[in-house]
DNA sequence: CTCTTATGGTGTCGGCCTGACACTTATGGT
DNA sequence: ACCATAAGTGTCAGGCCGACACCATAAGAG
């Protein structure tokens, strides 16, 4: 590292905030009130503040744009192409987040504004910056971790019933999968615990789950040497 | 995202250059000459021109300091905690790459000054500010994507034996692998191609073996769902 | 009360991948 | 010629995975 010169280059974060609505999975998209792509739809963000960290600005923008607090976030990526600000040069370090449904109060589940709304993640709007490339970029990412670690359950409320979880990665994968054998291999991955309560919807009742705490959301992966 | 005020937030890259010397993973550290941490060992790093993008400042740094083009660059993940720096804010973008040691000049193959050395990743000095962070993360990826992708040629000179390869293999993830099981999984794998050289160094020759540039790096991985 | 309807829940079998394991082959040096 | 050293090769058993079909249970209609 070489010693300090002034540069100015602005620093935010954009947050990929994701939801399961209406069997489907959503993103979290603001509508541009100013120059430039003033009336494009764009992904939370904002400045990163002197004092705080990167992690605590993108809480910060989540909590500001969505009200959800205590959701999984993980940094996904930092985007520093040099023009793409047209104003200045801006470098953006994108989280993505899982928020679900239960946890987003009522007025951010369905925005009252046009200023604001959940898009279909997998068909959002033209977005401006190079916002369509960080989500491109965030589903492809949740979309591995979905395939390889247990993070599905956070998308989910405290309580689930294993059709639920299925159809949330049935969702997400865009792909159908077998019954018996997501089953199998879910509850073989020790993540889950049996709750003692059901869920009866007209039909026979389905046992309840819970994600278990204490296990290790990294799961089972496989390695490519032993 | 919302619009701009200046924050004076500095922007460096770091880049962890791993390279394998004397059948050992090696990392390069530069000694700083200047408070903070004068005297102490660092990463390669230095603050991102206005103008070019952050792959770009990544690769001057590498090249600046290592004398290596053309390859293997990774970003790793930015590191941006308040006071990381006790100057100032600085965050950085922390980059890793892989460079076969016969792509290095030769004076930095060995280097004279004590400026500058290999240090044997696994058993680095202290280092300057969170380089030590920086340095486990960069170990804990490269040894993820080892296990999972074919990545390590990048270490590699241009034609290798197996043997050269496994043994690069079991310096990275610190552990000994089955010979043929080895063999079997890396040749099943489709990535190499042979070539009809050998090497002969005192006993039966070695077939030399090439990476198949056609081949998708990222290959044959597990999913955790079908 | 019974029947219908809709969803919940369960087991097997074959194929493939993986990990454990030991001997023969080829060369250079003595 | 003999020896030392590294290269190279195949099998077998266990576990995991994917494909596949039927019974159980509750609510609601008649």
């Amino acid at each position: 590292m070489s010693e300090c010169f002034d540069q100015r280059i602005a620093l935010t974060v954009d947050v990929v905030i994701f939801t399961l609505l209406d069997n489907a999975l959503k993103v979290l998209l603001i509508r541009r009130r100013r120059e430039p792509f003033a009336g494009m739809w764009a992904l939370p963000g904002g400045f990163v503040h002197p004092q705080e960290s990167l992690e605590d600005a993108a809480r910060r923008v989540l909590y500001e744009e969505s009200g959800a607090t205590d959701v999984y976030l993980e940094q996904l990526y930092t985007f520093g192409h040099p023009d793409r600000d047209p104003r200045q040069r801006v470098v953006t370090v994108a989280y993505f987040a899982l928020v679900s449904a239960d946890r987003l109060p009522l007025d951010v589940q369905s925005p009252r504004s046009s200023e604001r709304g959940w898009w279909p993640a997998y068909e959002p709007p033209p977005l401006a910056f190079d916002h369509a490339d960080i989500l491109a970029y965030a589903l492809q990412r949740l979309r591995y971790k979905l395939e390889y670690t247990a993070v599905g359950f956070q998308l989910l409320p405290e309580t689930f019933t294993l059709t639920e979880l299925q159809m949330a990665y049935e969702t997400i994968l865009r792909e159908q999968l077998d019954k018996r054998n997501f089953r199998r291999k879910v509850l073989a991955a020790g993540i889950l615990e049996e709750t003692d309560a059901f869920k009866s919807g007209g039909h026979r009742p389905a046992r309840l789950y819970r994600f278990r705490r204490e296990a290790t959301v990294e799961s089972t992966a496989r390695r490519l040497f032993p």
